[in-house]
DNA sequence: CAAAGCATAGCATGTTTTTGTTATTTTCTC
DNA sequence: GAGAAAATAACAAAAACATGCTATGCTTTG
């Protein structure tokens, strides 16, 4: 298979990403192979590159962000980019996330070459790819996925340093009754019945 | 810089591993390279290959299991062996507890190829080489490591999933004095305040 | 624009956790 | 086999939390 076309790595991992884009180029299907490990390095290359085809393969952990904040960036900058995510991620809320993004291909980093190519061919067939191991998280119709508000994860991260109730409230100037009712929201949100479990959630989940 | 010999990846993110086997074989300096995804198969393979030179680039997270926990293993088999840890960890505890097993190397998985091509030559040179975002957590002299017994972290798991004090002791089929006690002395060791903040540091170090 | 969801706030009550202090038995480790 | 560390257990007071219920103004979005 020759795809005629660009591929980008983007992963926080330098190690990795100048890896996979030796994989990449080893593999012969894309005529061109860069990597970056830095978000704005990476912007700064589409931005030049124009709106062209092209394939980028995205990992989710991002420090200070996550591959799903700057999936807008890429549509908005290039909109005929293929998106593949490669994920060392296994918490089905992260995952669901993903998928909610609706990208190209998702790719587990456990996956080997042979799910790799499986997915190149899907998508260059016009499908989408979604890493076997990740089918049970594909959503049914009607399904809810339990999402926080900015508040609650602000108020997450609060907890998670220690604070107390009464602590977190005076340190973001809220009623101590607000940041309860908050609290309490969250609980039944994710389905927890103690703080401890709350953060283990919040934990898995990558939501602080 | 030519080394004469063997190099081996042991990583459960298959992608990666073949991924940083490829740029091993490109990067030239060993005459072969082997990679493994599957702690058996790579004890198979030390197992086979006798007491021979070789490199191991290992990486800290595996599944159920840990690098460090397999390092006595390879050194029973291969005394000769050069180890290298590949980690994309940050947490203090967890680097520290990798620093006390005095592998031969220890690179960040962000680190580039220049600081890989560092740890090479200082290895060969016979020095050790840490990753120099890793420097403040090498062990000053009279440093205590935070360590978690057994049974700590037992009832580290029941409060992850939830249990309170009251039913983690019917669970466990102790006294709830004695799961205070416990608790008291496992968020004194890692000087947290609250319960919250302990799951937080339990996930961070991995301990459950 | 209406409905839904978010952020805010309150009260009351019973439960749970945290903290200060102490102590015995068992199990490693040198 | 002595000494250290771990696991066990207890009591009591103070602080914090969970949960029952209600309610209002503000955004966002179909």
């Amino acid at each position: 298979m020759k795809i005629l076309t660009h591929a980008v790595v983007l992963d926080d991992h330098r190690l990795f990403a100048d890896s996979f884009a030796l994989l990449l180029q080893r593999f012969g299907a894309f005529d061109a192979v860069s990597s970056f490990s830095k978000v704005d390095e990476f912007i700064d290359f589409l931005r030049s590159f124009g709106n062209q085809k092209l394939y980028v393969f995205l990992d989710y952990y991002l420090p200070e962000t996550n591959g799903l904040s700057i999936l807008t960036d890429i549509k908005r900058l290039n909109n005929q980019a293929k998106i593949v995510f490669i994920t060392s991620a296994i918490a089905p809320a992260v995952i669901r996330n993903i998928l909610r993004y609706k990208p190209h291909g998702i790719l587990s980093k456990s996956a080997d070459i042979q799910d790799f190519i499986m997915c190149l061919e899907a998508i260059e067939r016009g499908r989408e790819y979604i890493d076997p191991q990740f089918e049970p998280f594909v959503m049914q119709r009607g399904e809810r996925v339990v999402t926080f508000t900015p508040r609650e994860i602000e108020l997450l991260k609060y907890f998670s340093q220690g604070n107390s109730i009464a602590e977190t409230a005076a340190k973001t100037f809220l009623s101590p009754h607000t940041i309860v009712a908050h609290r309490r929201k969250m609980m039944a949100k994710a389905n927890c019945h103690t703080i401890a479990e709350m953060l283990t959630y919040a934990q898995k989940n990558h939501l602080i």
